[in-house]
DNA sequence: GTGTATTTTGTAAGCGGTTACAGCGGCAAC
DNA sequence: GTTGCCGCTGTAACCGCTTACAAAATACAC
């Protein structure tokens, strides 16, 4: 609250020892009362109540945490790229999916009661892990979103607190493992190009480097494509960053190499591809007359681009979800840890990979057809 | 850790006890080495820290919270709409904008060493104001975005604790506020339409109903058109809800009207203009050639649509940094508290208000040319 | 009414740190 | 050799709550 003069003036709290006064009785009676554990007498409960509402008591969530252990709080790690002067850096780096994550987690989380920490992490990170590993106090676990430490930086992690990993591909001795089926997303994919588009030569815009969803998704289609006998060559395998600048920029930079290009680009997200198609229709390219372009998410507004774009649908929030179910079910113990959650994708044609334009508008609701879980392991 | 049966295994962790028992000291003595604020003789020190290191301490910090009252977490509390089994209300709702402005703050918490404790409220919420108030004692501030309660409620909780708001207008007495100035951006986009197009009849899409950024964006629209003499028809206002989908709804329902369309809406977010645009090109009309269509946050992805969308840009990781700063400044009391600050919004024009194709390629990258701050009152 | 089982309530010891205050040893000044 | 001061360290209280254990109050059987 601000003062006339625009100062700070906070009131201090009330806790359960002026309750306890006021309603005459002793603090663990208090402490009962607010928990209704064990039994209270119920006109001592209505009592302490009153009191409370008079004095307009709220529980200190540190001191409990501290004295019982549990926070009711987890903890999100995700890739924070560089914060310089550069504003951009924020706006744009891998934006989008992994904020539809964090929604779904924070939703999942609140409707369990828990609230959501949030922790960038990163390359530039000077602090390196200390600050993570301070969490170990506050939150009763963590969500690791795009692995942004070494196995052996996650399994220390992970001997002090539950660890839940959002990963590209594989899995985790330590943690438990949550991701997409980005093996069956991109094998869909290139049986598409090929079945239906007969394809001879393909590309590929990778996400940034490193990245494991990037990593695993260009090696899964490059498998899938090399089984079928399409070429992928290298000077087709584009390093770009997950942004729309960076596919641009990796694409003016392929079609300034005066080689011919493949027939169809698979790009790592959909935002690069947008990137990629801009840096196209630039250079007097039609998607897809000349070149096939397509995405990876779904996110919603490119479904509103011409050309819409072909792309894998995963459910961001639906990730963010089963990454805290997750985490929950190994605090609760309610079950043993699953080690391993892999999500179901789907191919959606528009027309950006020359297929005809769908009926279906944009606003049609949309549910995840197959059943959202997968365990293996 | 998960266990060989999959179960979890989470080591105790050491406390300053043990620490203070390994090094021969009490805990006091490691407690100083820990806060090198008073002073602990070199070799003591080296001790300390030696035997911290051979137990892998690290400082519980619910601990430190609950004893010294400083806990460096701010929570950031923001419109969680409704999460019910429809998975595309998250996916879609709000978001980007608001997701921009969190990453700020978050990036400028974690610079000054503090988390962000992430607090979805709404309309929807059963638990009313609990969850808000448990925060108190484990938060040092709020952030609050999109105001998500009343006036009173707002006070309440800034009796407790330092609160400031991100709000789409005016000021609070008892919290510091931060916002965009909306007033400035809809008149000079008005005066655009007006001198540049010399438009006579306009529209407007709003964004969701009673969101204080769209009541602000439309009242000084509505201000600024009217000042001029030109036309805005109630029936020209569609009611939308930031969403593409909003937009695209609200547009088409606005078509099917058959009363002559106005020579140009302005979108509350550039979301709901990309929707707007979609249903114009369905019922066949162009833009700009037909209509005129513009947004307001100037979103990265919207740089590469076609055509390029006119907008007002704002900065929504400055918006968030400059929210941190303001309650850094105020639990410093370094500075007295500035009640209002208003941040400046700069007209981009492209291509969907029938401008000429800028040269600039999106890839620019863009530094806020005006001053940042601005402070009233 | 007494004796015992069963609630209900209070006392006090943590949870893991911070910090006021007192105690201790060493050194310079007398 | 005292005395006084100062820098370092230890003791213990405290932050606000939970909870084991004991004590008190009530219930029930006889």
């Amino acid at each position: 609250m601000l003062g006339d003069q625009g100062e700070l003036v906070v009131d201090s709290q009330p806790t359960i020892y002026d309750v306890a006064q006021r309603a005459g009785v002793s603090i663990a009676t208090v402490s009962r009362a607010l928990n209704s554990l064990s039994s209270v007498r119920p006109a001592t409960r209505d009592k302490v109540l009153t009191a409370m509402r008079e004095l307009e008591f709220v529980p200190n969530s540190v001191a409990r945490g501290l004295s019982s252990g549990k926070h009711w709080i987890l903890g999100l790690v995700f890739m924070q790229t560089a914060v310089d002067n550069n504003v951009l850096a924020v706006e744009e780096a891998s934006l989008l999916y992994t904020d539809i994550v964090i929604r779904g987690a924070e939703a999942r989380a609140a409707a369990h009661g828990y609230s959501l920490l949030l922790c960038g992490a990163g390359e530039n990170h000077p602090a390196g892990m200390t600050p993570l590993l301070n969490l170990t106090g506050t939150v009763d676990g963590i969500i690791m979103l795009d692995r942004v430490m070494t196995e052996d930086d996650v399994a220390d992690l992970a001997r002090r607190i539950p660890v839940v990993l959002l990963a590209g591909a594989g899995e985790s001795k330590s943690a438990i493992t949550v991701r997409v089926d980005n093996e069956q997303a991109m094998r869909s994919l290139a049986r598409h190009f090929i079945d239906v588009h007969h394809v001879q030569r393909v590309g590929f815009v990778s996400g940034h480097e490193g990245s494991p969803d990037s990593v695993a998704r260009e090696a899964s289609f490059k498998l899938a494509i090399e089984e079928a006998g399409v070429i992928l060559a290298d000077v087709d395998i584009l390093k770009s960053d997950w942004t729309s600048a960076g596919g641009e920029g990796a694409m003016r930079a392929r079609i300034a190499m005066d080689d011919p290009l493949p027939e169809v680009f698979a790009c790592a997200n959909d935002q690069t591809a947008v990137g990629v198609i801009y840096a196209l229709h630039a250079a007097g390219l039609r998607v897809p007359e000349d070149i096939l372009i397509t995405g990876f998410d779904d996110i919603t507004l490119t479904r509103y681009f011409k050309p819409p774009l072909t792309t894998i649908r995963q459910s961001g929030s639906l990730l963010g979800e089963v990454a805290v179910d997750a985490l929950l079910a190994t605090l609760d113990n309610s079950e043993l840890a699953r080690r391993t959650i892999v999500l179901p994708t789907e191919l959606v044609v528009r027309e950006s990979c020359g297929c005809e334009p769908e009926s279906e508008p944009p606003t049609e609701i949309y549910k995840m057809t197959s059943v959202p879980t997968m365990v293996v392991g």
